[in-house]
DNA sequence: TCGTAATATTGCAATATTACGATTAATATG
DNA sequence: CATATTAATCGTAATATTGCAATATTACGA
């Protein structure tokens, strides 16, 4: 249905899923890696960066701060963009501990 | 459109985004942390475990097999699936690679 | 071979996502 | 104040995803 049944998943389950989602476009990882890259807010030049029009280069932001890995605060008549870090640490946790259950599995098949 | 538009972004990017598009839901990180559970291969009972229809299973674990995280053997009428170890610790390096970008990083915002 | 069990595939409906043009709201600047 | 600039939002089209019933396929045992 297009609908995914998250009552029958865990909380934690249902959390994961939501940011590995939000990395799942290439667009999003493209944003959060031009943010790292200039070590500052990004105010406004994405749209040429990215290559994608401008009303879906703010979708795509409007999806990472949904889940709450940037912020922005605005700036005259432009908005300025950065990672927030406490957010990106908490999910790098998270991410870490599923990546990382994999100790002493055995390759059965 | 609903269709992404790859040819703007790296090669890097778009298989990230793969990867994580497969963790991005919860039904298929259910499956992978029921098999490292057990700690061994699962043959069937998938189903009863995680509670959707046998198609819908069948569907999620076809997308795990088409990102390479696991592999399955036929055994009888059953099939067994595991993780791909080698796969996995792959997908971990490009994961960790992406998530440990942010050194130094200032919170400008 | 026939029936049964397990899994995959197909077809479909409902919903979500991606993308963009047009519009709107807010703020600068002349 | 009038106009330009910037970004969010709206509306819409195209495509993707999720889920399941029905069916097909495959393997096994009697």
């Amino acid at each position: 249905m297009g609908i995914t049944k998250t009552e029958i998943f865990t909380a934690e389950q249902n959390q994961l899923a939501a940011l590995a989602k939000t990395f799942g476009h290439p667009a999003r990882l493209a944003i959060l890696q031009h943010l790292f890259l200039i070590k500052d807010c990004v105010c406004g030049d994405l749209v040429e960066e990215i290559g994608l029009a401008q009303a879906t280069i703010s979708q795509h932001l409007t999806a990472l701060k949904n889940v709450g890995l940037i912020k922005g605060s605005i700036a005259g008549t432009r908005v300025c963009y950065c990672i927030n870090i406490e957010k990106w640490t908490e999910m790098k946790h998270i991410m870490n501990a599923f990546l990382n259950q994999d100790v002493n599995s055995n390759d059965c098949c």
